[in-house]
DNA sequence: ACCTGAACACCGTTCAAGT
DNA sequence: ACCTGAACACCGTTCAAGT
């Protein structure tokens, strides 16, 4: 407002958190976890390493901050739905969509336990588990068991996304490399794993993803008498 | 047997997998992630950091070792209830403590998906589900949004744990400070998280982390007619 | 077969000095 | 107030050389 410098000129803006943020999600993409480096960072933004930190404070609040940006996008995109339940479905779906495409997010999200992005999900499960009836003594359990199954689903797809890459192969290949494992374990001590192993590839890990959040919710009851 | 070198020897045995292992698992007992390194750990064990790369791959195979070592232990605790219900009970809260003690391991049994230390725990709940007679095609969805939910729970502790590590305060002392952040947030815009902040300093994990595992075990129908 | 330890190619972070 | 870029104190990993 008033002689604010307009903020989006679109050439050689001087440096700032958002542009930092942003850089930062894009290396974090095409790279990976390794892939962020604060020479490779300031090499892309064209200027000093020192000077980021002039913006952040350091490499891991530069990390939550490029997750709370996914998270935040990521959420905005949910259409609130008819119910309660849908819309965590939605939202659970949603979050699944963003960790999927950036892959770095699930373990970003681990890290930031209690922290803004987390906080962020917190608030819209807590209040839709709310809108759902849940008691108030019932509501913070809920909430806190669909916000661990959401960031672990999101960090175990992020490591198997990560050793996909280590290995050079597509996901997809990676899993049917690891089912080959489990097929070949000792059935006698492996039984459950051994049977597993042609589901393993097969499997739609969203479907799979929305199963438990389903579980979950089935569970969920709201309080009588009220 | 026979001719084998005894493997008991408690002066200056020989460099093997087994004993960088433990030295592992110490380090990174009281120095968290940041505390196991190849100086430190070949200073321990008192030979060369290029020693240490004969008996493994690398730094993360070392980990995921460190892990399962701990996982097995974990699961060898667990003595087999009644019921599978209870089994299954017994096992993740024998998981959440392990966790608790060894703070570093449920990020590593984050990034360890798909290899050995989760392998093991799909196993373990796949046989209790089994058990509890469900449906072929729901043991899946059932064991892998069981395994998700423990290991998230795992990684969020672990980072709260590292957190109030980085800060310099205990655990509950931690807790406390960002309850004290919810609480100051605009109750506007925060209307849940805001209510929530007496209760995170206040709530029993454990017992929470068990609702989500009951939670979750609800929702599991047997099949009918079989 | 197993171990040594110096060397390599990186990191994140700091800080005097500039504008 | 904001940026520079050299310097510092580390990393994980490799590899010729030893036994």
């Amino acid at each position: 407002m008033g002689t604010t410098k307009r903020s989006t000129s679109r050439r050689e803006e001087s440096l700032s958190r958002d542009r930092i943020i942003e850089a930062a999600i894009a290396l974090l993409d095409d790279g990976g976890e390794d892939g962020l480096t604060f020479r490779a960072l300031s090499e892309r933004l064209g200027t000093g390493a020192g000077a980021i930190y002039w913006h952040i404070a350091d490499k891991s609040d530069l990390l939550t901050a490029a997750c709370d940006a996914v998270v935040v996008r990521a959420v905005a995109a949910c259409a609130r739905e008819a119910s309660p339940r849908a819309t965590i479905r939605a939202l659970a779906l949603g979050l699944f969509d963003a960790m999927d495409a950036h892959a770095w997010v699930g373990s970003a999200l681990m890290h930031a336990a209690g922290q803004l992005p987390t906080v962020r999900l917190i608030e819209r499960l807590g209040q839709q588990v709310r809108a759902l009836g849940v008691a108030d003594a019932a509501q913070w359990a809920a909430v806190s068991a669909l916000l661990h199954y959401i960031v672990g689903v999101g960090g175990q797809n992020a490591a198997n996304a990560r050793h996909a890459q280590a290995h050079g192969l597509v996901r997809s290949d990676f899993l049917e490399s690891v089912a080959g494992t489990w097929e070949h374990l000792d059935p006698q001590d492996w039984p459950f794993v051994h049977a597993m192993a042609g589901e393993l590839a097969a499997h739609d890990d969203r479907a799979d993803f929305l199963a438990g959040i389903d579980l979950l919710l089935g569970g969920l009851k709201p309080a009588r008498g009220r």
